[in-house]
DNA sequence: CAGGATCCCATGAGATACTG
DNA sequence: CAGTATCTCATGGGATCCTG
């Protein structure tokens, strides 16, 4: 899709099913998957777990922030939903290893098309962003 | 892209600055974007505005469910970002209207990306995790 | 080693009321 | 019309302690 600007999405032109429904969460697969995608974590999981399986304290060390809470809930989370497979060694000490699922990898080449964008507009972001800042200051505190 | 299965993410493939900072935010600005994406509201937002510009109340009615202070708290993010423009007609009553900025624009195709992604493998996900909730039943009141 | 339990804070997000 | 201000609740996320 590289130079093909005349590509229209479909999803994001299809008819919205409109008076968007708020009944329980979503509704929207969409939003309903970049929400679980958008949080502190799980990208970074999905990453290191798309190139080879990886063991709890394996994520822990790489991750390298994150508390064995969070690790958890997000391997739970990715596991709950198909994206991971957890499996248990029945050692002593316990082992436990995770991989991404043939459902988990293809979730990989959209992330990273995204992932691409991330990077060559980071920068702009930024830049917006500071110039706003400038422009409109937080009520913090004044230097005179 | 399409079919291209031998093709390498980029980014997902790099080497990642390892131990990954937590310094004050995110500093990995794929991360970055996921988290500003993935909320309950911008994707909608960018969606509607990739149609064409919209007016606030506009906006209002056609997500429905949002708060009027969602919808501000969205909209400002998403100009300072550089994403949206906010144009304002100094008319009496005052009209506003937003519109996606290049930049913006230039979101709407990565986005689809996932969002066809989503499409395709919401039912997967969902049967997962109906069958994981089976398993493992959240501790809630019991029929019997 | 892998993870459960508990406590606590920061942020997301809805409701309502008020204004230029 | 297009917001701002305030209040309140739900969730995300970190720290710490404990265990099979």
């Amino acid at each position: 899709m590289s130079g093909t600007n005349t590509h229209v999405p479909s999803v994001l032109s299809a008819p919205l099913p409109s008076p968007v429904p708020s009944e329980e969460y979503d509704a929207c697969p969409v939003t309903d998957v970049l929400r679980r995608v958008g949080d502190r974590w799980t990208l970074l999981i999905l990453i290191l777990l798309g190139r080879r399986p990886h063991r709890f304290n394996e994520l822990h060390r790489s991750v390298e922030g994150i508390s064995q809470r969070m690790l958890t809930r997000t391997l739970r989370a990715l596991e709950r939903d198909g994206l991971a497979a957890r499996t248990v060694y029945p050692t002593v000490p316990p082992s436990v290893e995770y991989d991404l699922t043939p459902l988990g990898r293809t979730l990989l080449n959209p992330l990273s098309t995204l992932a691409d964008w991330a990077v060559d507009h980071g920068a702009e972001i930024a830049t917006a962003r500071d110039r706003h800042d400038a422009h409109s200051p937080p009520p913090s505190e004044q230097s005179a």
